[in-house]
DNA sequence: TCTGGGGTCCTAGGACCC
DNA sequence: TCTGGGGTCCTAGGACCC
């Protein structure tokens, strides 16, 4: 049997931890760039804040009432990390779906003692990391996903569902993990509503009209395991890192550091993994929002020789294409830099004319462990915006809103708690 | 005025090979 | 006028997830 826990409107509930005063208020996380509304305690659902809704069309006087937050991942994810480490007390094996969810398997435990674990196992969490938590129990992923969303309606935050559950007979067909918006509309038509519906769907025929994605959602649904715990996370096969600006660029120069900040961001995500690069690819793009004004989204990638983890190799081919793209005059209001073709770090394809430097990885491991020890940007190409602190750092017209950022309570020494 | 970011998988079609 | 069969690789686009 599978397991899945959840996090309750989990960037809301980390806020809560470390600032009490906000349970039983209408909590609203921003999207990056101050945008859209992502997460959403109870109270901010109640009042009518969808889920994606961008903050500026929500109505002035519901907006007073909510207590809002700019996104501040460094303190999720430090929350998500206690969460996990509860339930490695708990699961003999747990599989990290995303930042506030995770897979974990009864192997071992008897039927009619998994719902009391689960029931412990939330307490616990609850306890000591302070996230409110439901779990799902189910003999596939897919059910226990199912069962986690019932889960939420109750008290006790723990449901089990099995095939043929009357529950399926209730549950709305795009509540199913796997179906999304379009297959949504497409099953609808057929009379498709519910995931009793999907689960006696015709075999064939779903696997002929819909492929062979939504064929293994269906087995799911009958109790067919199609999806395994995944405990070791698969190897990546791209890093993205992209950002909307806070305001509009016309410069070449804003563009090319905005790009540059981007790359060295995602050469340090690929070191962490210890990846290189076949490739890389850059793109920009006006706002498509502002229909009246010029639209422009060029997309330029690059292959390397060899494979790199350099940033200087990175930020070289990434700068040229920026500049090759760039037409002056369009106003920019994002930009992007992917790795591409993925490769462990100790696989090398040998160049017939380039050696590979020693150096090279030495000076990158150096720079890692200097801005992880000092803060990032304590060492940092000089065309990126993050300078030294001596230097004094201008903040550039391209960074991001965060106009309600809360303290990195957890992971900075000068933002914790003080206690007087 | 203000509109997120980062992923995966599957499929179809074209280019190319023998 | 007739015009094979089988394969791989790559890319773009669509759909989904959180």
């Amino acid at each position: 049997m599978f397991g899945l826990v959840d996090g309750n409107n989990f960037y809301a509930s980390c806020e809560r931890v470390f600032n009490p005063s906000l349970r039983h208020q209408a909590v609203c996380i921003l999207s990056n760039n101050d945008g859209c509304a992502i997460a959403r305690s109870q109270e901010c659902k109640d009042l009518g804040v969808r889920m994606g809704q961008p903050i500026h069309e929500v109505p002035p006087h519901i907006r007073r009432q909510l207590k809002i937050f700019s996104a501040n991942f460094g303190l999720y994810g430090d929350l998500s990390g206690r969460v996990v480490c509860v339930l490695r007390n708990w699961f003999a094996s747990v599989e990290i779906y995303s930042i506030d969810e995770s897979f974990v398997t009864f192997d071992g435990v008897p039927e009619q003692q998994q719902e009391s674990l689960a029931r412990q196992a939330r307490a616990q969490i609850l306890q000591w990391v302070g996230i409110p938590c439901c779990v799902g129990i189910g003999p596939t992923k897919t059910l226990a996903k199912l069962a986690n969303k019932l889960a939420k309606k109750t008290q006790d935050g723990v449901v089990t569902v099995l095939p043929g559950s009357q529950a399926l007979e209730h549950y709305p067909v795009e509540d199913v993990w796997g179906v999304g918006r379009k297959l949504t509309a497409k099953l609808g038509a057929e009379g498709i509503l519910t995931a009793a519906d999907l689960a006696r769907a015709d075999p064939d025929t779903l696997r002929a009209r819909y492929g062979v994605t939504l064929a293994r959602t269906q087995r799911e649904l009958q109790g067919v395991v199609c999806s395994e715990l995944e405990e070791a996370e698969p190897d990546r096969q791209q890093i993205v890192v992209s950002r909307s600006f806070g305001q509009e660029v016309v410069a070449l120069e804003d563009l090319q550091q905005a790009v540059s900040t981007f790359a060295q961001r995602a050469c340090e995500k690929l070191r962490a993994r210890s990846l290189q690069a076949g490739g890389v690819w850059v793109w920009l793009n006006t706002n498509p929002f502002k229909s009246s004004a010029a639209q422009y989204h060029p997309s330029k990638a690059f292959n390397f020789i060899g494979p790199t983890s350099d940033t200087r190799e990175v930020l070289l081919i990434a700068q040229g294409l920026a500049k090759a793209m760039y037409r002056p005059g369009y106003h920019y209001k994002k930009a992007g830099v992917g790795l591409l073709d993925l490769t462990a770090g100790d696989v090398h394809q040998a160049d017939l004319f380039a050696g590979i430097d020693p150096r090279s990885q030495a000076l990158m491991n150096v720079m890692d462990k200097a801005n992880a020890k000092f803060g990032r940007g304590t060492v940092a190409m000089a065309s990126s915006a993050w300078q030294p602190r001596a230097v004094g750092s201008v903040r550039p017209r391209w960074a991001m809103n965060q106009k309600s950022l809360s303290p990195a309570y957890t992971t900075r020494w000068d933002q914790l708690v003080k206690a007087r």
